[in-house]
DNA sequence: GCAATGACTGGTA
DNA sequence: TTACCAGCCATTG
């Protein structure tokens, strides 16, 4: 693969990670559907060598599960983010489930 | 080119 | 609800 490519779906994501909104999270696979590459395993990719500099904990796995809990629960507390119960670190994806304005696919 | 790995995802038990 | 397996895609050695 040609390494501006690479690059560019770094951008991509880091860049769409940064546009979700307080309180509302992405999966892995919705973030990589949004941009129209890859797939979850690269988004995660991505996110493991430049997450550090994006809100990573707005973005959790299929089942709402974030990447570390004990962390990301506190962030979630602090923007208010529906999680599936009091004791359960895990999002509410129906209700904080974020699609982007724009690069949405089938419509458009 | 092949084998192993990974911040994943969906299905079954 | 939890645990295990198979599928997917790109990077790495």
């Amino acid at each position: 693969m040609a390494d501006d490519e690479a690059e560019r779906f770094t951008e991509q994501v880091l860049s769409l990670v940064e546009s979700i909104p307080s309180g509302r999270v992405m999966s892995y696979g919705a973030i990589a559907a949004a941009i129209g590459h890859g797939g979850p395993r690269q988004v995660a990719r991505v996110m493991a060598r430049d997450g550090g500099a994006v809100p990573w904990w707005r973005v959790v796995h299929a089942d709402g599960s974030p990447y570390a809990p004990e962390t990301a629960v506190e962030a979630y507390a602090r923007e208010r983010t529906p999680l599936r119960g009091a004791d359960r670190i895990v999002v509410d994806m129906p209700h904080a489930a974020w699609i982007p304005p724009r690069t949405t696919p089938g419509n458009g």
